[in-house]
DNA sequence: ATGGCTACTCCTAGTAGA
């Protein structure tokens, strides 16, 4: 099977351009964020017609995930345990084929110090308690997404600058590798293990795309036994060129 | 030249993204 994940910045603005990308790249399973529409406004009919089932947990305006798939998911999961009704739509889970599949949206988390940045902290600790209460490493599980975190200095186009802001700073970093640390391999890392200038975000100012100035947020993680399988990783940053690109690039990996 | 954007909303200005 081939997943991949890609935050479109707005499902209705992209619908073009993912219902062609899809065509092309023909993904068994894609994993949606930032989709920033409420589920009965999700354009389920046009991805039906190129054969793929929509699963959605979106709201208005911002976030929302969403599952596409050719084959049907089962025990849905949305939100985290311990959301309250109104909660951010950053989280969707469900079987497909087998494999657990948990499609996450991280919050930002604005500048180091604010609120919203020790929103992120705790809401990356409540993710890792629902790993350990909901999941186990030792089954077949892909945990993807904008996890608006850039690892380490390799994921990043200037370090220096980004020193200690907001996605590059320790306590996120730390985040991120207790992600790793309960069982999981960053796909990419595996395959590309010290390769530089490899992002999936630029801005959409100062020409950062052309310039390759941009960092590698989104990622693909994977169980043991997936990440055995797992055969190639591809940054697809075609899809970050030409007219209203998304400002990230979808991920893909072959797991056949 | 070190900045330049995009998408949302009870839309034309403010907020958020990263």
């Amino acid at each position: 099977m081939t997943i991949a994940t890609w935050n479109v910045n707005s499902i209705r603005t992209r619908l073009p351009r993912l219902l062609a990308w899809l065509e092309r790249r023909r993904p068994d399973i894609v994993c949606l964020q930032e989709t920033k529409v409420e589920d009965e406004r999700f354009p389920v009919a046009e991805l039906g017609g190129l054969g793929y089932r929509t699963l959605a947990c979106g709201e208005k305006t911002y976030n929302g995930v969403a599952i596409l798939s050719r084959s049907p998911g089962t025990d849905i999961v949305r939100c985290l345990p311990d959301d309250g009704a109104d909660a951010q739509r950053r989280i969707l889970v469900t079987t497909i084929d087998g494999v657990r599949i948990v499609d996450v949206y991280a919050p930002n988390g604005g500048e180091l110090g604010s609120p919203r940045y020790a929103y992120k902290l705790e809401w990356y600790r409540r993710l890792r308690a629902f790993l350990a209460a909901a999941f186990d490493p030792g089954q077949d599980l892909v945990l993807c997404g904008d996890l608006n975190i850039a690892p380490d200095e390799r994921d990043v186009w200037d370090p220096e600058q980004w020193r200690g802001q907001v996605m590059c700073s320790e306590p996120e970093r730390e985040c991120f590798r207790a992600l790793v640390g309960w069982g999981l391999t960053d796909a990419l890392r595996m395959h590309q293990p010290e390769a530089g200038g490899l992002y999936t975000w630029w801005d959409y100012r100062a020409g950062a795309f052309r310039r390759n100035r941009g960092l590698r947020i989104d990622h693909i993680l994977l169980s043991p036994s997936l990440a055995k399988r797992c055969s190639a990783v591809l940054i697809d940053r075609e899809e970050r060129k030409g007219a209203r690109p998304s400002d990230h690039a979808p991920v893909i990996a072959a797991i056949p």
